[in-house]
DNA sequence: CGTAATATGTCAACAATGCTGACCTAAATG
DNA sequence: CATTTAGGTCAGCATTGTTGACATATTACG
């Protein structure tokens, strides 16, 4: 039974060995698991207006940062145009995303989620929300700045000081 | 830093943790990034044979529970026998994979990974443990337990019993 | 034994969301 | 004015999820 570093136990501080090649399969597992049931929430709620996923992420990141462009969404999301351009179409037609003529240059275009989209993304984040707040209630108080710092150093490291940056520039909370 | 206010777990209340309705933005972005980066490293890895996420995971979890039936592997992957037979074929006409008929019951089929399956899972185990191991590392000797336990909570409160008892069964460690 | 239930396989079609490549317009820039 | 930049769009394809219907083999049961 060597490795097993348990679930609900305070283990004891083991000094860590030189080179553990030990694969995590609990850590894997559990994230695999966890994600599936995070995103689950979201699912269930964006079925009722015919959008999926990638509609959320649009809207998500629209919501938190007003007056975003076409470019800088891109390169948040990671996706090509036209992935983009499909859901991105639709949260315009549908009204929860408005897009305008950029002020300085008119080439670009400014994304804002409307009303209707604002209240759909405040659910979705709130639903999400839930989950962690049931989970570092049960944790204790610690956990909120230790999980955020374990996500954020599963991150690339050469793309965690532009997460951050991102996340503090996001638009703080809903109503 | 802040914030922090007792080291013991099952920490009681916080003053506002019953109604504090603030959108824990920073987590939920984190999660996107970090679940994104994870699957990232197998997403490469995966390439190179021409598989994809869905073969990841039956290779996976075959690998973890060799003698698996197909009954068993749908209810972990909570997917359609037809998503999973579309994979699982392909797994095993490559020879990732192998399928006998049941011991006991000739109607299930057995699956283990071959000597290429077990190979490849284990490639791909590595760099996942890879990036836990370096966020490990860089947070501190208990971060290994404490994400643990939080990944664990993030989990839908009905299935932690059961995934907990799978975590567990699970073939131990690879060489 | 014979029928029913169980475990699995398969075909067809469709949906969501990625991708590439090509081509178009509008606006800014030099 | 020519070029670059930002974005939109069309066509087609891949992966991976879904339903629904039907086929087959094996076991279980009355």
């Amino acid at each position: 039974m060597a490795g097993s570093s348990g679930l609900g136990r305070r283990a004891a501080p083991s000094p860590h060995s030189a080179r553990d090649n030990a694969p995590l399969y609990e850590h894997i597992e559990l994230l695999f698991f966890a994600y599936r049931d995070f995103v689950g929430d979201a699912d269930r709620l964006l079925e009722d207006y015919g959008f999926g996923r990638a509609h959320h992420r649009v809207l998500h990141f629209v919501n938190r940062h007003p007056g975003l462009t076409i470019a800088a969404l891109l390169d948040i999301l990671k996706i090509t145009k036209q992935s983009l351009n499909r859901v991105l179409k639709e949260l315009v037609a549908k009204n929860f995303v408005e897009a305008r003529a950029g002020a300085v240059d008119r080439r670009h275009r400014q994304l804002f989620a409307t009303e209707a989209g604002e209240r759909l993304a405040s659910e979705l984040a709130r639903v999400q929300t839930r989950r962690f707040a049931a989970a570092f209630e049960s944790l204790g108080a610690s956990a909120k700045e230790e999980s955020a710092r374990f996500l954020l150093a599963m991150i690339d490291a050469p793309e965690r000081e532009r997460v951050t940056r991102l996340i503090a520039s996001g638009r703080g909370r809903s109503k």
